[in-house]
DNA sequence: GGTGGCTTGTGATCGGTTTAACAAGTCACA
DNA sequence: TGTGACTTGTTAAACCGATCACAAGCCACC
């Protein structure tokens, strides 16, 4: 009987959080592949980690398993999903509509998972006024105004570093909680405001590191993250 | 005088790998802005880490500062260049010629820093054959050949998951060291060959997650990584 | 040249994350 | 129904990374 717990003033270590969309993702494909049932064992092992981690990770926030049995993936995934948050629905904006900005725009699987774009916004005179996904693409000096007639759970910018912090200003002034920056600087923001950098860059940086930097330890890293 | 550890059998922390590419970001903005010298506590408060913390990350690779004066913000930019193997020149191929490969291949700073994207695969008919970048964009069925013909230190794989394992394959068939995977998948390959996962799609969750669980943390993450 | 203030590099300590171990509970099958 | 093999959730131990604290050394100014 999968039962979770209640979450509030438990604090989840980062580095737990970093892993739930990895479960995510394998329960997801063990669910498209119509397996009913996973043992932590199994499943850590296809993730590359020990079973002792992914019990003690999913202990924070609950008990979903079954002694002797395992974990029913639907289940599992299920509640995972709604631990994510990815039961509901998010309306988000983005900045900047660059080939980057397009790719997530036009990336299926957001879509599908919940996760609505609802306005475009860009400064080069080109590309305002068209359309892309169905969205017609605004001047920047209307994202404010936007902002208020329209409330905004996730603020995308894939704008150029340069003008990264305006726009991260506008998008507080205007109430978005959460902010997904692609841009390559850092950005100021007030306490409760929530940031996800996502460095590209570093990423393709700590690669020509290791490109020179022969490790003798294990080779295949998966993304996570703190500061 | 900045002096440079050996480096060999010392193994760096991935925690601390992850962090350089942060230092070389702002040590190239202070560079720009002509700022000779900086202390550790300067540079990280403005990184937002401790001064300790960032003393004894460099001190995995050496010595590059003066007591009772800090470091002179070039000499530190330059070898944590060279730490990072910035100094070189790579060459990349791409497979899947998406908004996310256009992205990546026409944005300018990788160019600069030595990436040099020298082949464009996708296996759609209406891209074969066309040009991005003054790159041709070549069948992915003739990949195997052209890393024959060209050696590759990076192959960069932005084509849909359900192709990236078999993409990995001829990578690493044909020699290449190193794969920098934006798929939504895990690759199996052989000891010894890097990989690099940036799941953009993880990093959304995660901040779906953060929204609907307010932390009293701190609220401001940076990408990071381990395995 | 001497003195004071400042800053580095590093050993020691602290805290958090990962691994190990086990009691309790379930299923399958005789 | 009883037994054995299996698996969870959790407590304890080991490990690793972050912070602290300080001796050693440098600069600037008197």
């Amino acid at each position: 009987m999968p039962r979770r717990k209640s979450l509030d003033h438990v604090v989840v270590p980062q580095a737990v959080m970093r892993r739930l969309p990895v479960y995510y993702r394998y329960l997801g494909a063990l669910l498209a592949r119509g397996t009913e049932r996973v043992s932590s064992q199994e499943l850590s092992r296809m993730i590359g980690i020990t079973a002792s981690q992914m019990r003690q990770d999913l202990s924070y926030f609950g008990s979903f398993g079954q002694q002797g049995y395992g974990y029913r993936v639907r289940d599992l995934h299920r509640a995972i999903t709604e631990i994510l948050g990815l039961h509901r629905t998010y309306q988000l904006v983005l900045v900047g509509v660059g080939n980057l900005g397009r790719a997530l725009v036009s990336y299926p699987s957001f879509a599908n998972r919940g996760f609505r774009f609802c306005g475009l916004f860009d400064n080069d005179p080109r590309l305002i006024g068209s359309e892309f996904c169905g969205l017609e693409i605004r001047p920047v000096d209307t994202l404010a105004d936007f902002l208020h007639q329209c409330p905004v759970d996730i603020g995308v910018i894939t704008a150029p570093p340069e003008v990264a912090q305006q726009i991260a200003d506008v998008l507080v002034a205007g109430g978005v909680p959460a902010i997904w920056n692609f841009a390559p600087t850092s950005l100021k923001v007030p306490k409760g405001v929530i940031v996800e950098h996502t460095h590209i860059s570093e990423s393709l940086m700590v690669l020509s590191f290791r490109l020179n930097n022969p490790e003798e330890a294990d080779t295949s890293v998966e993304s996570a993250s703190n500061q």
